[in-house]
DNA sequence: CTGTATCCTCGTGGATACTG
DNA sequence: CAGTATCCACGAGGATACAG
């Protein structure tokens, strides 16, 4: 294992999808494909074009994603995964999983705990 | 999809594991098991006490993890994943196989353009 | 040994205005 | 349309000292 959490491998996946809002722009574009500048914009309402731009261009230099620059005027430009980018899909299926089930555990757990049960384990303590 | 990334459920899961000192205190616990503070504390070498307390409170709440006290003294306390906790194993080791595989990446990529090798797909731009 | 308490730094992200 | 440029706020994390 490595010690360095800068080169733990796990701090190396993890810093291609955090950020804001690069979850969701990934998100979009690996289900519903390609998009373009504005089209982001409009999805994510509070997003400013300079985090859009921010959080495009870090997807960008790891691989993850291709901005496609049309010369035409007015400019377009359209963003997609990488088949690189793909790779990451198991993972964030994983975690978009291991979500839904954790807001029903802490739902279920708030439940209990409101009810106002002594838990026979005896661990409440603090 | 959730269209607020506060309720984003990748988002949910990824809230677990970032943090500065997170991932590697999960590697820690999950493939060593029990561990006692002073065993993390100099597992973690650049870590302050303090930041070690808030990261361990932060995966407790979450229900990752689970704190003993044993009233003795010298007080001793020991770390432990919760069985629900495991249930982030998965996803973790899937996070640092994809790691691994993108150092292997970056690295070609950067020997493919250091060779000065015009690519042929012509995308070189910018 | 297992933490708290205080104070401080710095980077991420936000607001706003402007440009090719 | 697709961005830049500037300036700013805030909170995560660090340094250091102290406590039960």
């Amino acid at each position: 294992m490595q010690k360095n959490p800068e080169q733990c491998q796990v701090v190396v996946a993890l810093d291609m999808i955090v950020g804001k809002w690069k979850p969701m722009i990934l998100l979009y574009l690996m289900n519903e494909g390609t998009k373009r500048f504005s089209e982001l914009k409009r999805l994510l309402p509070d997003i400013t074009p300079r985090m859009l731009t921010l959080q495009l261009r870090e997807l960008e230099a790891h691989d993850i994603i291709e901005r496609k620059v049309y010369p035409e005027v007015p400019p377009r430009v359209e963003y997609s995964m990488t088949e690189y980018g793909r790779t990451l899909e198991p993972i964030l299926e994983a975690m978009h999983e291991w979500g839904k089930a954790h807001l029903e555990h802490m739902k279920a757990k708030h439940a209990r705990q409101s009810e106002g049960v002594a838990d026979p384990s005896g661990k409440s303590g603090r």
